[in-house]
DNA sequence: GCTGTGCTTGATATAATGTAACAGAGCGAG
DNA sequence: CTCGCTCTGTTACATTATATCAAGCACAGC
């Protein structure tokens, strides 16, 4: 992983290692990474995009895991109760959390052209929100930031 | 209006400036405010919330303004294209703009005890969403800044 | 005044996203 | 071995959003 997140990067690297982070937190707390919930996290580390929950049905629905909407969004629950995967609220979709384990305000780079994700992260002690938020005496408890644009591969090359 | 938001302020200003506003801007334009999209503009002020579509339908379709879906949508399109309302994605729902006719990059401050709804303003040159898109490359067009937590109002008297 | 053009609305149908509720399966503790 | 817990299977439904086509209406130009 670089400074953008946009680089090329050694996936396979990205996937296992957030797989076996998320298998010790589970070990560590006697949670269960279960067949379906593994799978989902799984398919949504593929690739650094949101998907849809009806999208991952289907893929599991065609690997015999369970066909119904509850059995997605209730993996989908878990993973994001359990911080391995974020909601991308202006997509109605999810992704792979790419900084497992850390408590963090996250903010997502999302190209409107490739649909590729990028999940940045924010100091929440230093920023402006922070001080919007102090001055109003309004009391933080979860942050959702997502910016849309266009990323520096599809500058070049629309729709890379 | 002061700094905070969350205060008590002389609200049938809020409305009847923001209605005024949106009339004059139209007008310049040549753009119609029409029957429908006002009396929707007028709902979205009538408090500091964050309405459904469907609320709205409700409510317009009581008055016999149309009673499908598209009337509601097109109505909240026409009003979000030209900045009068915003949408707030993490509630599927949408508020009046409280800063009408300046380009801006809005923040939310959602109270998850009464729902009220802030819209606050970040700089964009100087926040740290501007620094890591601009170190990753990234052009931004688009900013959805939500925050949830509890408003001074409901620290003091909860659900006030 | 007519007429054509473009925008707005009306109306039907349907798509996409998300949940409630209950029954059954599996597993570990006692 | 059985109680209690969590997870899964399944049905049904709720909520949010859009595609499409027809009809109205206003204004510009003739």
């Amino acid at each position: 992983m670089s400074q953008s997140g946009f680089e090329h990067h050694d996936h396979t690297v990205c996937i296992s290692g957030a797989l076996t982070a998320a298998e010790t937190y589970c070990r560590e707390r006697k949670l269960k990474l279960t067949p379906v919930r593994r799978r989902v996290l799984e398919l949504l580390l593929n690739d650094h995009k949101a998907l849809g929950a009806y999208d991952i049905l289907a893929v599991i629905s065609s690997e015999g895991l369970g066909s119904q909407p509850p059995v997605a969004y209730r993996a989908l629950d878990f993973l994001v109760t359990h911080g391995f995967v974020h909601k991308i609220e202006n997509r109605n979709a999810y992704t792979a959390c790419t900084h497992s384990g850390n408590e963090h305000t996250p903010a997502f780079l999302i190209c409107t052209s490739c649909e590729s994700v990028v999940e940045a992260h924010t100091d929440p002690t230093q920023g402006q929100i922070d001080q919007i938020a102090k001055q109003a005496g309004f009391t933080v408890q979860k942050s959702t930031i997502e910016i849309e644009g266009i990323c520096p591969n599809c500058v070049e090359t629309p729709a890379a």
